[in-house]
DNA sequence: CAAAATATAGAAAACGATTAAGTTAATCGT
DNA sequence: ACGATTAACTTAATCGTTTTCTATATTTTG
């Protein structure tokens, strides 16, 4: 409620003279630097963002742009990790994060919202990279960072997708199975990145794999996970362990196997990705590709804040945040 | 980019026209509505959120204060499906959403936070309620909505814990449970809630349950829960039926329970709570409450903004919000 | 047809902060 | 002791909107 002017009137001095004491600039005495902070103090005085943004064309507010299709949200629990951790970075560093959003009236678009809020940088993670809105956004002048997609001259995270296939697909190898499926999510960059590993590897490690053992599901949805599960394990020559697109997918994967009356890991192996949490208390633990969501959402911060703070000696990077195999029980050694 | 003033230049009028006629004020001539529009599109007019809640004293932006602890942060799905439907209405309605936080230096204080962005509203969910800080933000003249807690002269959305515990209870019950034990979750005016409504029912329908079969553990943790089943099953006489904190703790218990190589529900039944997303594809799906966390999500949308639009006619209320019993196979009939 | 009503637009003062440039008075060097 | 430096403030413009008055032109009314 109360403003500058009204310390100044307190104090007797110009509103310039406050604004400065209470940024602590060098050309304001130290007397009166401490009584303006005090009389702010007991005025109970609040800066206020609107007017500071205006001025200094500077919001400290970072923009979120995070839709799923699947109106998964907020839900997503790897996605989410991602956030929660990028907005402690962001937090630390003085800015606050705000969802962008379209469709409403007033935000024909995402970059107008952008626009409209005067984000100082937005994070682009969990959307359709291709679509038209996000590239406009990506093509603006806005400082952007983004998740498992890069954009023309902007920095991105990725998780290793590269690495972590080839991990796992190397820890069943060893493990002693041959026969493995991999059970992919619906077409996306990520998954291209996902099955091209997984080839590469199979054939490194000399490892013929059918084409029927190569099949898609969709992330982080059961059915069509359970299905073709059943038809994998009815496949003459059956797989001795599959793959799925990732943990929550799995869950179909269990279900078609228990009610087929087998057990994991002794009639059969499976493995997730993406290693959320709760994996870790089912019987036997999923072995799963832990990705290191919270680093991504980290870095992620720490490089959009170095593109907004210091745009100058910033050049675009690819940062690759490697995950490591979380070794359950749902893999067995043959 | 492209300011009023740019239009006014453009269009060969004042600034305040140009002002009027986007905001559709009724006395600017159709004519001149329709070339004002078309120049602000032309040149990709963008306007400026800053310069406008600097004079109209209204943001259109609502604070999220949303802090736990445990540090899950975003990622517990019960208050992130809370959020997600909140921030679906919001933006419906043309609002946007903003994390509160405090501890970085610029915010001394959740209060302080809340009025430096101007916040035309706040949301209060999954924090230590009785912190002074959240008080302190409670008391202050901002229209706020809170979740699982009522503030003084503010709306309030509830889950109705005392119906969800009671119809679990009459369900187990009905499914010829007598011996039935609680697991509660750590001291809170949501826990004291569910633990009254337990003894409360159980005395309605005549059972009596031993002090050892109430015993405490914790909220989304396993560990404890893990060992009060062990506990639990070792008594002389153990129960044939447990309840959990929510469904996640049920995780322990579960693991506890296979571990001494019982099965459910054939050797010991379980019901957890809150319903989160996963637990429908455990086997045995978990028999637990679905709280109704979109609606109570939509509802604290809604409330908060009738507060903020319409101060006068609105006055605190308490609104609570039911569940039900989602009935998988983790409880037999015996 | 004069007066009153209406339609349309502009001028100017905010909103609360920042900052470049200017002012005054005390201090300094020689 | 005199101009130059420096310390400590103030002035005033500005950021992009909104909004209350005014002002003028056009219609309507009696």
């Amino acid at each position: 409620m109360a403003s500058m002017k009204d310390i100044s009137e307190v104090c007797g001095v110009s509103i310039a003279t406050v604004s400065k004491a209470l940024n602590d600039h060098a050309d304001i005495g130290e007397a009166t630097k401490k009584h303006i902070r005090e009389v702010a103090q007991q005025l109970g005085y609040s800066p206020n963002a609107a007017a500071k943004a205006l001025k200094t064309r500077r919001s400290y507010n970072l923009g979120i742009l995070f839709v799923d299709k699947a109106n998964n949200g907020l839900t997503h629990e790897h996605f989410s990790l991602i956030l929660d951790h990028f907005k402690r970075v962001a937090e630390s560093r003085g800015y606050d994060i705000t969802f962008i959003s379209s469709g409403h009236e007033s935000y024909e678009s995402y970059l107008k919202h952008a626009t409209y809020r005067g984000f100082d940088g937005v994070l682009i993670a969990c959307v359709e990279y291709t679509e038209p809105q996000v590239q406009e956004l990506a093509a603006s002048k806005i400082p952007i960072v983004s998740v498992d997609y890069a954009f023309d001259g902007h920095s991105a995270v990725f998780s290793n997708d590269e690495q972590g296939i080839r991990d796992l697909l190397k820890y069943c190898y060893d493990m002693g199975h041959r026969r493995i499926a991999y059970i992919y999510g619906e077409r996306s960059s990520v998954t291209e990145k996902r099955l091209g590993a997984f080839k590469k590897t199979a054939a490194e490690l000399g490892l013929t794999i059918p084409d029927r053992y190569l099949t898609r599901a969709e992330y982080r949805k059961t059915d069509l996970s359970r299905e073709r599960t059943l038809q994998l394990l009815s496949l003459p020559e059956p797989p001795t362990c599959i793959f799925y697109p990732d943990d929550f997918a799995v869950l179909g994967g269990i279900d078609a196997i228990t009610t087929m009356g087998l057990k994991i890991p002794d009639d059969i192996s499976v493995v997730g990705y993406d290693g959320i949490r709760w994996t870790r208390h089912l019987t036997p633990h999923l072995t799963t590709l832990r990705q290191n969501a919270e680093k991504i959402g980290e870095v992620a911060a720490e490089k959009l804040i170095q593109a907004i703070e210091h745009p100058k000696e910033t050049k675009p990077e690819h940062i690759v945040v490697d995950g490591h195999v979380y070794i359950g029980g749902s893999v067995k050694r043959i």
